[in-house]
RNA sequence: GUCCCCAUCGUCUAGUGGCCUAGGACAUCGCCCUUUCACGGCGACGGCAUCGGUUCAAAUCCGAUUGGGGACGCCA
């Protein structure tokens, strides 16, 4: 048992996205390693844009990825709430100490009026910095514009000096404080504190002993560290993690195309997998490992280990990491996974309930499965009714034309295969192939083909078993009588 | 523009002064296995941004340049 602790505070403004996802992972692995607490708190001060539902898919997006905190929503806490906007009295009382120890001062000065001198000092090439002038305001002054209506923001006064602190992955960063400025910590229209200050509050009262963040809030760590200094509070030590960038090498955003938790378990993709990918991305144990259970993180995790260097986010690497967790899934478990994209798929009924079947169907797919949703490509023929041939599958098929013309003989042998097992389908077909002198790859390639409309499907001998007599003899007489001038055979598949 | 961060194959990375003729993984391309696809096996391709120091020795240390990223909000 120790004292650290950790937490991960997205703002309620949209998905999870891989970024924060990383972000919270990192937090997880580390209190996990450490034997620490990992706290969830939710940034909810921007009124207008956060919503409780858009927290609500956050906090699934925790649960699916399996970070589970041991403080915050749901499970409560010694250092409540975790939501901010519930904290709004804390912030006051700290608000009202920095007013008295003049650590702070009020700002009448308005939006658009700053906007315009930001506005001016980019023109000239100089580095904007508030001017202070609502320091010097006289309580009369002061007063006066109170009374005229004007609420004031309140800033921080950043005093003189340099702020330096020690990042526990990139070593010691310097800043002067005069390229700070005094910054808002409390909004004039809401009276709502800003997030530099929200976060320092939070972290403070929820004791947090590291704060493990993305790299863009580096240049806010300062002003943040000042703000602790002022209240006389113990810094938390800071780790700033690089970046998750698009192929482009710019911040990973929407046009890069999926870039919310969600989307990738609507995708098929595992937890686990995502979760390994995601470690490895900036962090990495050796030389060799590539895979990694969660176990293995916790045990293996170190900051010590975490690159500097953004990285770029490559999905081809993670659908290879998400086949070789889906083929290490044990078959009951992986025929569990894909169930609910046959459903979506439309093949296979809500309270359909076809476990052995569904079982045996995901064990023939083997090893081809790189998402879950490729179930569907690989196994739909099993369940439809109807099979189509596009015109490049009637086109392969005339490539196999001498397997074509001994299919019936091959029919007549499988029907009256007595025991009908996947040894004696072989048999069969290599059998009839040889005695007519076809190559029995034709004949085999022409099978696939009439049975399933496909020339990528299972192993096919694993298919006509798991087809049965019936619809195999089925599918190929429809086929024959239809073949070449229909494109689609219908053949009733349940029999009624 | 100002401040900050970063820099090894296309991508993720190993590498902390000699073990580096720079290792692994994904991707790509061959070959093998094979009933298609996938798996698996073998192999190929491909990189220390540049320049200058320090040193007997530099991917590794220092500096500059260049390139990339981030931050410059009463957003978080």
């Amino acid at each position: 048992m120790n004292n650290i602790r950790v937490r991960f505070a997205p703002s309620p403004t949209g998905h999870l996205h891989l970024g924060g996802a990383r972000t919270a992972l990192f937090n997880w692995l580390f209190a996990r390693h450490v034997g620490g607490k990992f706290i969830l708190r939710i940034e909810d001060t921007d009124v207008a844009r956060s919503s409780e539902a858009s927290a609500k898919e956050i906090i699934d997006a925790m649960k699916f990825l399996g970070l589970n905190w041991d403080e915050g929503p749901e499970v409560g806490g010694d250092y409540g709430p975790y939501y901010q906007f519930e904290r709004k009295d804390i912030y006051a009382k700290f608000i009202d100490k920095l007013l008295c120890e003049e650590k702070a001062y009020f700002c009448f000065c308005k939006a658009e009026e700053l906007q315009a001198r930001r506005e001016e000092a980019q023109k000239k090439g100089v580095p904007f910095v508030y001017d202070r002038r609502c320091l010097a305001l006289s309580k009369e002054k002061k007063d006066e514009l109170r009374k005229n209506g004007q609420t004031p923001a309140i800033r921080f006064k950043i005093p003189s000096g340099e702020t330096s602190f020690i990042d526990l992955i990139r070593g010691e960063i310097k800043f002067k404080n005069e390229d700070l400025d005094d910054f808002v910590i409390l909004k004039s229209n809401d009276q709502i504190p800003t997030y530099n200050f929200a976060v320092v509050i939070d972290d403070i009262t929820m004791k947090i002993t590291h704060v493990l963040r993305g790299d863009d809030h580096i240049s806010n760590t300062p002003r943040q560290i000042l703000l602790y200094h002022a209240l006389n509070a113990a810094l938390p030590q800071f780790g700033h993690l690089p970046m998750i960038l698009g192929s482009d090498h710019t911040r990973l955003s929407k046009r890069h195309g999926a870039t919310a938790v969600d989307e990738y378990a609507e995708k098929g993709y595992l937890p686990d997998a995502l979760i390994n990918f995601l470690a490895r991305l900036g962090w990495s144990f050796d030389e060799k490992q590539e895979i990694f259970s969660r176990e293995e993180l916790i045990e293996k995790f170190s900051l010590e280990r975490i690159g500097k260097n953004a990285a770029v986010f490559n999905t081809e690497k993670l659908i290879w990491l998400n086949g070789e967790y889906i083929k290490n899934a044990p078959l009951p478990e992986r025929t569990k996974l894909v169930i609910p994209f046959l459903q979506k798929a439309g093949l296979l009924a809500k309270n359909e309930d076809r476990t052995e079947f569904l079982q045996k169907i995901v064990e023939i797919v083997g090893d081809r499965l790189k998402l879950l949703g490729d179930i569907v490509p690989y196994t739909d023929f099993f369940f439809k009714d109807r099979i189509e041939y596009s015109e490049d599958i009637l086109k392969v098929l005339e490539k196999s034309k001498n397997g074509l013309t001994i299919i019936p003989d091959t029919k007549d042998a499988l029907l009256q295969l007595e025991p009908f097992n996947l040894e004696t389908i072989e048999k069969t077909i290599r059998d009839i192939s040889e005695k007519h002198n076809v190559k029995p790859k034709e004949t085999i390639q022409a099978l696939r083909i009439i049975l399933t409309g496909k020339t990528v499907t299972p192993g096919l001998f694993e298919t006509i078993f798991l087809l049965g007599k019936d619809i195999t003899r089925k599918r190929i007489e429809a086929f024959s009588s239809a073949f070449p001038n229909q494109k689609t055979i219908d053949i009733q598949l349940h029999n009624d």
